[in-house]
DNA sequence: GCGACAG
DNA sequence: ATCTTGTCGC
């Protein structure tokens, strides 16, 4: 019994596939123009209709700088509040950034996961590490995004026209099941639905803590 | 040493 | 990320 207790949280988290996300959530911040406030916001959506389900947020001091790598530090606390105020659990979270796809492999969406336990994946709109080559024209083709070798995410074309975006692997997921998820996020945008839901929201209820003071 | 560098 | 005007296109 005790022993059971202790071995528990070595075993190893089970990775999901996307027939099990029926709620994907996304998640993003907004910061005041001098920085010194941040507001993070989470939506969730119905993985199929797209129709959003909940959503939360939250705002706060900005207590980190920027520092390419470390993401995470300053944008964690803002998301983690808002993610505690949702009602609902998410199968799933996009991130708008990086995953495994990082110099450490250790990326935002690897550090939301592991903190909060949940399937999590980043969607990054410019490049950050890696080499690789310019997928096709059309939605769906994609490309591997390579660092010594190593394939740490695709470069994944979701709208005709338009750059492509950079998926990775965050946490319990793998990466064809993340671009999966982001090709069923992604119709009439480059980015995905729910990233862009969570964009509008946290510069929303930014201009509201701003605007009452 | 110099440049690059998610959001 | 945010600042910042108009502009080209669906």
């Amino acid at each position: 019994m005790a022993e059971q207790e202790r071995l528990r949280p070595l075993v190893l988290p089970q990775g999901i596939t996307a027939r099990d996300v029926h709620l994907v959530a996304g998640v993003d911040v907004a910061y005041a123009k001098d920085e010194s406030i941040v507001a993070g916001a989470v939506v969730v959506l119905d993985a199929h209709t797209r129709h959003i389900v909940d959503s939360a947020s939250a705002s706060r001091p900005v207590d980190f700088p920027y520092v390419p790598g470390l993401l995470a530090f300053r944008e964690l606390p803002a998301l983690l509040d808002a993610l505690a105020a949702l009602h609902t659990r998410p199968d799933a979270v996009a991130c708008d950034g990086y995953g495994t796809a990082h110099p450490r492999r250790f990326g935002l969406a690897c550090h939301l996961g592991v903190v909060t336990d949940l399937p999590t994946f980043g969607v990054a709109k410019t490049a950050f590490i890696g080499e690789y080559e310019q997928p096709g024209p059309q939605r769906g083709d994609r490309s591997q995004l390579t660092d010594h070798g190593e394939t740490i995410g695709h470069v994944l074309r979701t709208r005709p026209g338009t750059r492509p975006v950079f998926v990775s692997t965050g946490h319990r997921i793998d990466l064809d099941t993340a671009t999966q998820l982001t090709l069923a996020l992604t119709a009439d945008h480059r980015l995905p639905e729910t990233t862009r839901h969570a964009d509008r929201l946290s510069r929303q209820v930014l201009a509201d803590r701003l605007g009452h003071g």
